[in-house]
DNA sequence: TGGTCGGCTGTTACCGGTAACTTTCGAAGG
DNA sequence: CCTTCGAAAGTTACCGGTAACAGCCGACCA
């Protein structure tokens, strides 16, 4: 009688069911090119009479792999990753990764502990949101020597792999779109202001300063973006600013929030206002006028880290490096 | 020299540093009024010298307890599930359960995967959306001998716990609402045709049939929901029955979709044609009008899954029961 | 016929923690 | 002064797999 065992079926029942050991229960599984045809059929049926499920921990403990790899995102209700997300899997899974999920809430604090947590989970990559991290996540991340993924924006000093696209410069290009288009008096509205909605605002201001305008007419928020606060914060800066001509939205929450909030006052958009939002989520083209936004390449950005991640989680040595992808301007009917 | 080692820094290392065994800084960390206080206070130095991160899968091998839990959901995408998953993160990471997410896409079968996966990683309870699984997964689930929480819909026959609201009732009781304005010709507009939204059209059907009505204006698809399909399928249900004079749509997606083609039609809500979506989402109070909705008790639900299944992992017996935490309808402008 | 080789299976030790039990030691009590 | 007791730390074995290396055996070759 031993002293614990949690009664599940282990390898050893089944390699005695079948008169084997049970390191050859285990070739079986996972090589089985190395055990007899006739062996491996009598495994796999003892296996399945038995219900056999493996112990990923007992395997991920003697083999010093875990297969399986962190993914951070900053919220799960923001569609934005589900693409980057959807891409990354489907790479990953295929060579064989397990895909963890974890959401920081937009707080780089809970990004360390999370990046501690898996770390403990033994991942064998992470892939973080945003460049910024805490000192002590930095450290974490160093002396864990395994592959580092930094997504979404760019940064001067990847730590390793780097994918995604110049927020500054989008949050310019659009900005510069607005005015292409005769707009002088354009707004900037924020919401949540993370690192990203910072680096749009920048670009939003730096246009308007290279064309001489006020940057004047900026509202932002610390608090997460919703179509209400869209609308809201919208209200506000009309009331503040009658003269607006247009309307940079950080987000396409905002945005079509702010729409809304025309549509209820009866103002014509764009000719009364122009808004434009960024991301390109589905609502930008369903809505009526479409939205003007800054279109981000999520899917490219998600098959681009499972490409480059494999190519490192197979050897490829270190070498941090960024990887701009891109942006696209859409006009949408809204600019 | 041994024979492998991963070069991670272990406990055998912190206990050397500070000479003691490796029992001992095992306790430090677990069980800390079971260790010296000044120990205490050399143990934890050590750690953050060495830079020490517990392996998970040594401890959860060991003994036994992973400390986790799976949370499946049908999409990352759909933000119907990031309140709930809110409110189970918030109540089991309190108790210390780290919560894995896995998304089914909507498939059995892929749930079936996701629940093997997660069962070799020792997840001490599984929250699945929806009450239909493979034969497999069921027998899968019944030998782990773990909680099992199946959500969103009730069933006559849970496997453990079942939380969630009755989706044919709900479906019925916006129908009723229509009718209670007066309207006749209601149609239903669906897409994904999962279990809840075919609930849902179960109950259109039934209020419908009671009110002696016909059931003729009704269009599925077995495609995702988004915004631009429900404009399309509005154009086609318009296209085919002229004389609708309301439309329930499965989801709030599809409904918003819908309206953005009615505005773009010029078309008068409810005036012309009434809506309602169903689930409560942000966007139906921010659109102009406002959608009507069947507001589901999303947060409630998350809640109450982390306090049962929190009681359930303490001990609490099996003792199959559905919990019932309903609905409400809320009228928005658009009916 | 002896040697070699390759396919298949076994032996042994080990991964990094924790459970359960044991030992040590100083203080309190008789 | 001896016993008892409890706090603090140690010993030993074990969790369930896998790496590395060691047989075994029949086929093939010289």
């Amino acid at each position: 009688m031993p002293r614990r065992s949690s009664g599940r079926v282990t390898l050893q029942h089944i390699a005695e069911r079948v008169g084997v050991t049970k390191i050859t229960v285990s070739r079986a599984l996972r090589e089985p090119h190395l055990v007899s045809a006739t062996l491996q059929l009598r495994i796999e049926s003892a296996i399945d009479e038995l219900g056999y499920i493996p112990n990923h921990s007992a395997g991920a403990l003697a083999s010093g792999r875990s297969h399986s790899v962190a993914l951070l995102i900053p919220s799960l209700s923001n569609s934005v990753f589900s693409e980057i997300q959807r891409g990354i899997e489907e790479g990953l899974s295929e060579a064989g990764y397990q895909v963890l999920i974890g959401h920081t809430g937009y707080s780089i604090l809970e990004e360390e502990r999370l990046i501690d947590t898996y770390l403990r989970y033994g991942v064998e990559a992470l892939i973080l949101p945003g460049s910024r991290h805490t000192g002590h996540a930095c450290r974490l991340l160093r002396q864990a020597r395994i592959p580092v993924v930094e997504t979404l924006e760019l940064t001067e000093t990847p730590l390793d792999i780097n994918v995604g696209l110049d927020q500054h410069q989008a949050g310019k290009a659009m900005t510069q779109t607005f005015l292409d288009q005769g707009y002088r008096r354009v707004g900037f509205l924020g919401a949540r202001m993370d690192h990203r909605a910072q680096l749009r605002m920048a670009g939003w201001e730096t246009a308007m300063q290279q064309a001489g305008l006020s940057t004047e007419r900026c509202l932002t928020t610390p608090h997460p973006s919703s179509y209400r606060l869209g609308g809201e914060m919208l209200a506000s800066m009309l009331d503040r600013w009658p003269d607006l001509e247009g309307i940079f939205c950080g987000n396409d929450d905002l945005a079509a929030g702010a729409l809304f909030e025309c549509q209820r006052r009866r103002m014509n958009v764009p000719d009364q206002l122009a808004l434009a939002g960024f991301n390109g989520l589905d609502i930008t083209e369903a809505t009526s006028p479409p939205l003007a936004t800054v279109v981000t390449p999520r899917r490219l950005i998600g098959d681009t880290i499972a490409r480059r991640l494999l190519a490192r989680l197979q050897g490829a040595p270190l070498q941090p490096a960024s990887e701009d992808l891109g942006f696209r301007i859409r006009r949408g009917g809204s600019l």
